[in-house]
DNA sequence: CACTGGTATCAGTAAACAATGATGTGAAAG
DNA sequence: CTTTCACATCATTGTTTACTGATACCAGTG
């Protein structure tokens, strides 16, 4: 059975900025402090975006003092990997399988 | 080093009908008659999202007659999957990488 | 050649969404 | 207790972008 790519969740990688933040935290954890630094972005601009990664189940926040740290949840980018191989792989076999013009 | 995942062909994935389409066509190669049948959406509409999709090099077309038929290149979506499962094994090392406080 | 049907392009509209500024909350530090 | 700093929320603005209708194009058919 061929399971479908989560829409939300590509949805949400789908922005330039989240999909930065989410290739920054691959590498490390870091708080929203960090964040502005390295990409340069406003506060509220970043909070906003994590915001939708936290909905879309990407991270999860870890509170330290008052800090507030990302981290990814490996889980979610390893189903999509094996998703998108499902996909390719069915995708394959779809050259050859070509309905009829009606 | 860590291949970032293509800002551009998420997305496009990124759009609930694409990736809808791009499911589709993981079954089998489709012309836009057939596309419309199975998604409900309009014709024009439907071309639109085809453009999108064949700009990001994620399907390519076949012309056959008057009829214009749509493939997955297997490669993009495997492409995607093996930068999906880089990311997450570094997000897994990532987890004890905890940048200290500034 | 005229006609039909499949598809792409164009222009306009409506809706979604990213970015911004102002403000509120809550935790540490003095 | 007051101040400071990190972060979140709210309201607003501006830009993308998805959708629609009209139209043009191109291939097969009579």
């Amino acid at each position: 059975m061929l399971t479908s790519v989560d829409p939300d969740v590509i949805r949400a990688l789908g922005d330039p900025l989240r999909l930065r933040i989410v290739t920054l935290l691959a590498r490390e954890t870091l708080c929203t402090t960090h964040l502005v630094e390295e990409t340069g972005a406003k506060q509220t601009n970043l909070s906003n975006h994590m915001k939708v990664l936290r909905e879309a189940g990407i991270v999860e926040t870890e509170p330290c003092g008052r800090y507030t740290y990302y981290k990814l949840k490996p889980e979610v980018l390893a189903g999509l990997s094996e998703q998108f191989a499902e996909l390719a792989a069915s995708a394959r076999t779809a050259a050859e399988n070509k309905r009829a013009c009606p």
